[in-house]
DNA sequence: TAACTTAATGAAAATGGATGTCATTAACAA
DNA sequence: TTGTTAATGACATCCATTTTCATTAAGTTA
């Protein structure tokens, strides 16, 4: 039976006091608005958005908090070649969220995928092992993003 | 039997005869350079290599030509987190090249890898089947990163 | 709870990769 | 050889991101 209002401390406390950091507003601002959406958000968009509740949180610390993290391997860092950064956080604390991205060179749309991930992560646990090996690499992440025209782009 | 000195045009005449683009001086010194290379070079490094026999290529044009190559898919560009776009030949005439990255996330480093491409083209070619279908998305190239640790970066 | 240490913040300035402008040049078709 | 126009080069500009630095507040200690 899962609880209905979880109310203890946000499940990312745990990972900041395991680096050390300080537990701040803008930091727990930024995370609330990155949990509560699947869309793939640039730090402006994640600073206006910031902003609605909390004017006094300026941009440069939206930055300086997505680096830190995106090093935490909390969020992940994308980019969609339209000169800049998308975030989205990498994993609720159940696993959920895996996706890639199908990319429109043309228009920019950016589409979700999460099938064929099954086979994806056989393919990949077998790659990850064996590159580990070869290079001596410990691999933390990996990207996968095809890229293509979206229905609408491919009629004109 | 090989020829040693294949003297004809060079193998992507035909491919800008195809888009009605020209054949100029700093495209050919531009797909030059690249073609001599297995780096991933940034344009302001194909702008110092292209200079050392067209001192007069600005870097303006280095921007558009790759621009355009990439357009045409003779080029493919890269992200790897340092602020500046990499580029490189997608592939040879006859399909040689094919590889993907492991980016360090802590200094940088790239190690390309050919290895378990087999797998990974059967199980892309699958998804990009299943993908093309479902989203009727026309799927022209895909990207794969790992990233994580190099040897040296773990041990310290 | 108050005082203290120092990480974190905000505002403004600086950086730098990439793009836009525009007069000039040179591909290449006729 | 000439004409049309795509392509170029120099320079200005843009804009996402980073740096600087004085101030604030998180979390520890007394």
């Amino acid at each position: 039976m899962r609880r209905r209002h979880m109310m203890g401390p946000p499940w990312w406390h745990g990972k900041f006091r395991g680096y050390g950091y300080r537990i701040t507003v803008p930091r727990e601002a930024i995370l609330e608005v990155l949990s509560k959406t699947s869309e793939h958000l640039s730090a402006e968009d994640i600073y206006m958005e910031v902003h609605k509740t909390h004017a006094n949180i300026g941009l440069t610390t939206i930055y300086r908090t997505l680096e830190l993290l995106v090093h935490m391997g909390l969020v992940f860092k994308f980019d969609f070649g339209d000169g800049r950064a998308r975030y989205e956080l990498s994993e609720g604390p159940k696993g959920t969220r895996h996706h890639h991205h199908l990319v429109c060179t043309n228009c920019g749309r950016v589409i979700d995928y999460t099938d064929f991930i099954d086979d994806e992560i056989e393919l990949l646990s077998r790659t990850e092992k064996g590159l580990s090996r070869k290079f001596s690499f410990k691999i933390n992440n990996h990207l996968i993003q095809f890229y293509g025209l979206c229905d609408k782009c491919q009629n004109k």
